[in-house]
DNA sequence: AACCTCATGTTGCCACTGTCAACATTCCGG
DNA sequence: CCGGAATGTTGACAGTGGCAACATGAGGTT
């Protein structure tokens, strides 16, 4: 035994973590095996639960991961945009975009069973993207290319949107290749952002 | 009466349907469990695979049942609407209150591995219920209050956002009740409704 | 009537899963 | 150098989806 690999692995959590994240993109959340992932990382099927309480707060953490990676997925969009504008609808492309690339990830991060929802870095994770769309929102805002006043509804606005897009592409349910995926998101956002800018009291039954 | 199933079980498949709609409401789609099914409807553990192919299969068909259910929702909330642009803001409201209804369903309906959505019913099903919307487009364009030309981008504009405003709603992501969420994808329609109006440029284009 | 057929329902089994408990090995601070 | 605390392993258990073989009984044919 003094040839095999060591029996403490180096840093077993993160490699657990990786393997994680390959899996679910491979075959998807609902084929997920905790035991899976054990076997790749090289580890007995029970060497997890020195790192996790249970399979669901792996699914967190790697949901946490992937609120990071979109965050910097909407991060790099926006970086190609100018004006305000354009970086506000380039971070929804962003969003987009990754959830296309990813869509397994993007399952996990927000159709998990609501107890998962609970744990602290998913939470904060979560809070962490939202904040970006946030920014984008108040720039406008500052800019005077959106209409001052409460920030959030135009953020609830903009990312019921872009979530939208993304959750019935993944599915399937528009007919659009990615590319074509990102452009509508493209010219939709510039529609909706018209509507944004001009008020919602205008032609108003309310 | 006419019914010409009757054997054990009279009408063994329907009974299954239900107690599947029933269960998945109750413990939602992770802990749904074909057994648990064929347990309540008193049933050996295996009935079920004389009616349905595998426990995908029986998901599949819940889902059809949900889309169904989701266009008489939306055809409910319409109703109530007189002008063709009040009509398509009551179809949004109807999408959201039925997925704030019954969250899980929503989810066997949308969240589903790609390889049930090919099922017939199940295309159908949900075929059906984005005609609703898109006659509802239609007759907007028809009434001069939405720009003619290409429906469907506008259709996806549309279902994006109400799908959009639902899931993160289901999920939690948006801190507001059923009520204010129904409110909110109300005005907010509104908002979008003035962007599609003024008719952007782009996306009619493709 | 008796008979046969086949859809429907059952029992038993299999591999696999998540998780618990008990045990083994290694690391680190005294 | 030692002993406790991490860390990893083995073994077990109940529960799952699905397969195969068997049982039952409804309906048509004779």
């Amino acid at each position: 035994m003094t040839r095999s690999e060591p029996y403490h692995h180096a840093n077993l959590r993160q490699t657990l973590l990786d393997a994680a994240v390959t899996l679910i993109g491979e075959v998807g959340p609902r084929a997920f095996t905790l035991r899976e992932v054990a076997r790749r990382a090289g580890v007995s099927h029970n060497a997890p639960y020195r790192h996790f309480m249970s399979k669901d707060e792996l699914l967190a953490e790697v949901a946490a991961e992937g609120f990071d990676r979109l965050t910097a997925s909407m991060r790099k969009s926006m970086a190609r945009a100018t004006s305000p504008r354009k970086q506000l609808q380039e971070c929804g492309c962003g969003y987009v975009a990754f959830a296309l690339r990813w869509p397994q990830h993007f399952f996990v991060m927000f159709d998990l069973p609501q107890a998962l929802h609970g744990q602290e870095k998913h939470q904060a994770a979560g809070q962490n993207a939202f904040a970006v769309l946030q920014e984008c929102i108040a720039a406008a805002q500052q800019a005077g290319d959106l209409p001052a006043g409460d920030l959030l509804p135009l953020a609830w606005m903009a990312w019921s949107f872009v979530h939208g897009i993304a959750k019935l592409a993944i599915s399937g349910n528009l007919p659009l290749n990615a590319r074509s995926t990102i452009e509508f998101t493209r010219s939709a956002s510039q529609t909706i952002f018209g509507g944004m800018k001009a008020g919602s009291s205008g032609y108003g039954i309310r």
